[in-house]
DNA sequence: AAAGTGTCGACTGTCGACACTTTTGCGTTG
DNA sequence: CAACGCAAAAGTGTCGACAGTCGACACTTT
């Protein structure tokens, strides 16, 4: 018997880690708003809620620090991130940076399918746009962007917009309804598309810069108007 | 380990943040040379050897992984990091793309305070190439870069900077001695100070580009020459 | 002899415990 | 009545311990 020679892909039965479920339960519980920038994450309180011990707690709380969603104060514990709003205009300007490249990159190596792909999702945003739904819209909007810096290329590019994502994403989920008609922002997205297919590259980047630019006023203007929000709390004395 | 009984500790260092203190350590062993990309950092015989408990090396484990500078393995433990060639290239490719930008922000908002500190730091450049120390050579080099990162004013940026820098360093120590002839090195940064200076972005895009590119052609080669590295241990089969 | 199996040792993942720090609640005082 | 301050409560930083898992090595089987 030669079963083990060709192993039909198994599922894998990796019992994923308890700091990688802890971990993907707090981002969910940031990016819907349940636990709203600046509230403390209490890893006892977490800890006891989910019935684990405190390091697995402790070691989730690490790893999203690292992505940016929550700050660790010491001997205070962690708690969601808030953003100044210049904090915010400077992830939208490094991501515009970013996805620029990424959307040239793209071009270069653009196939018929990969064009398909873009064609597609963009098609899924404008069904999106029909039905009204701004978390999936904004899920939606988010996949296109994703899927140019995916086939950019460069692994290292699609994890840093990822990580930008992320925590951008706990703003526009502050903010909780979408900046704009729906159907429009589906459409802003073909001039987009239009450039990457064209190969030209000055476009291109116009393209991105404009396209992001726009989303980029959208929220700065909504953070500096709306919520008059506290900044962390900080431990430095007078 | 209870620092509390030593009231007086000798090093000012703090006595709350051994995580930051052991993550410091490893980074240091990492770029030094010490822990070669591959070896394992067995988290029981750090934990031993500095004196303290598993809890803040596993903590600075995480750390460092969220940094580049690691990989967790499940049940493994922790690896020094290493770069396939096209890892490295995926590095470099997004340097240049974020340090173009900020060259570019920071002529826009350069201060002759500012252009005198870069001229500053890149005569270090020359003193240094001057006697032969390969690791200062690196490290002015970077400061010199990451004075441009600073000087943009995109906080996200600089920490991206750095994030990307620790990762090539690993590389760059790796290779060990200077890709190139140092003063050399010190005047291909030159012709980017004065595009800075000049204001004119398309002629700072394209100098960071062809400075950055040199570097990148340098380290590529002898990466692809010289070490035939085995990659990460890994736990998916073909 | 090659491949597969069983056992041993080492290490990780997780837990509960303890000391110290911060926060909270409440009584006191100006 | 508000500000202050002290003491209890809650929470974090770290530790040592235990169980489960992985890798290595010797042993059995084909």
């Amino acid at each position: 018997m030669r079963l083990a020679s060709k192993p039909v892909g198994l599922p894998a039965v990796t019992s994923q880690d308890l700091v990688s479920q802890i971990a993907a339960m707090l981002t969910d519980a940031i990016i819907a708003g349940h636990l709203p920038p600046g509230a403390k994450v209490a890893e006892a309180a977490i800890a006891r809620e989910l019935g684990v011990s405190r390091a697995p707690v402790r070691e989730a709380g690490r790893l999203l620090e690292s992505q940016g969603l929550l700050v660790a104060i010491p001997s205070r514990g962690f708690f969601v991130r808030t953003h100044a709003p210049e904090e915010i205009d400077d992830l939208y300007d490094l991501r515009i940076c970013i996805e620029k490249h990424a959307a040239v990159l793209t071009a270069r190596r653009l196939t018929p399918e990969g064009h398909a792909a873009l064609r597609r999702q963009l098609d899924v945003l404008y069904e999106t746009a029909a039905i009204n739904d701004p978390a999936r819209q904004v899920e939606e909007d988010y996949r296109f962007h994703r899927l140019i810096c995916e086939m950019s290329g460069n692994r290292r590019l699609l994890k840093l917009f990822d990580d930008l994502a992320s925590e951008l994403r706990i703003v526009i989920g502050l903010i909780g309804r979408l900046y704009d008609d729906p159907h429009r922002i589906a459409e802003t997205h073909e001039p987009l598309l239009a450039a990457i297919e064209s190969g030209d590259e000055a476009r291109i980047q116009g393209s991105m810069e404009y396209h992001l630019g726009d989303a980029w006023r959208g929220v700065a203007r909504l953070v500096r108007t709306l919520p008059p929000e506290q900044s962390q709390p900080t431990e430095t004395g007078p």
